[in-house]
DNA sequence: ATAATATGGTGAT
DNA sequence: TCACCCTATTATC
């Protein structure tokens, strides 16, 4: 689930279920319980995302969450259900509802916390401002494999396994070459794929990295489509050569490539 | 009933 | 490089 895109979607829904009214704020699980009362029946005035990490603003302080592995939301109209399970964050309006569960971070925090939290944050390809140029120049600076770049948070922000897996696909980039080795032109065309992929993956509300004519399966009601090319699919031919595909560990993380295609 | 898995990240060694 | 945190779902016994 949780890539940039996920985020991003989640800040946008967010915004739109439950912006401009006093939230009933609680933590059901507890764990959230006392920052819950702080912001308790205040109103969120505006929601944020960045990378991997959601914001939602209450007067003068944060709700930062990053979902990380586990975390998710889920939400609906009217009033919600009998809260269950691990509920660390329910935030409650008029007429909607958002649950959190298994978050990596959900915690109050002030603008000095979150620009520090920024800071640490490479350029967010799904940020309409964002300039891809300290990205590009970090990964052909560095000797670590374009693999570990692409899922640094601090070189670029919202890429995860998936996202990686398939750009480096699509520009034929072997995992495992040093960044130094790249072509910065070669770089910069992967950024600016990824806008397009991850805004795509904004509005479906899921990761789509094939081009139609390398789906056997298309697109069409109640037919699910061939989504990826690489990623998930160790043991399986390539969609373009039919290779089988292959997988490793990268940077503690299973990554996915054609040993044809990404030669 | 228990284990394995997952699109993530931190902090210690 | 490892241990560990977070949760739900699916697979295996």
């Amino acid at each position: 689930m949780p890539e940039g895109h996920s985020i991003h979607r989640l800040a946008r829904r967010h915004r739109r279920l439950l912006a401009g009214r006093p939230v009933a704020v609680s933590s059901p699980q507890g764990r959230f319980a006392e920052a819950a009362a702080t912001i308790d029946g205040q109103v969120l005035t505006s929601t944020d995302a960045w990378g991997k990490h959601l914001f939602h603003r209450y007067d003068d302080l944060w709700v930062h969450v990053h979902l990380g592995l586990f975390g998710r939301f889920g939400d609906g109209r009217g009033e919600p259900p009998e809260a269950r399970g691990a509920l660390r964050m329910r935030l409650v309006v008029d007429d909607a509802w958002a649950d959190l569960r298994g978050p990596t971070a959900c915690e109050l925090m002030d603008d000095s916390g979150r620009a520090a939290l920024l800071d640490r944050l490479g350029p967010d390809p799904l940020r309409p401002d964002a300039d891809p140029s300290p990205a590009v120049a970090k990964v052909v600076r560095s000797r670590r494999t374009v693999g570990d770049l692409l899922l640094d948070q601090s070189v670029l922000a919202g890429v995860g396994n998936v996202y990686r897996a398939e750009v480096l696909f699509r520009h034929g980039v072997d995992p495992f070459t040093p960044g130094r080795d790249l072509d910065p032109g070669v770089v910069e065309a992967m950024w600016h794929d990824l806008v397009v992929l991850m805004e795509a993956g904004v509005s479906a509300g899921r990761i789509v990295t094939t081009e139609p004519e390398d789906r056997e399966r298309p697109a069409g009601r109640a037919r699910r489509v061939d989504s990826s090319y690489v990623y998930g699919r160790a043991g399986l031919p390539c969609r373009r050569c039919r290779s089988i595909v292959r997988r490793a560990e990268l940077g503690a993380r299973t990554v996915f490539w054609c040993p044809v295609c990404q030669a």
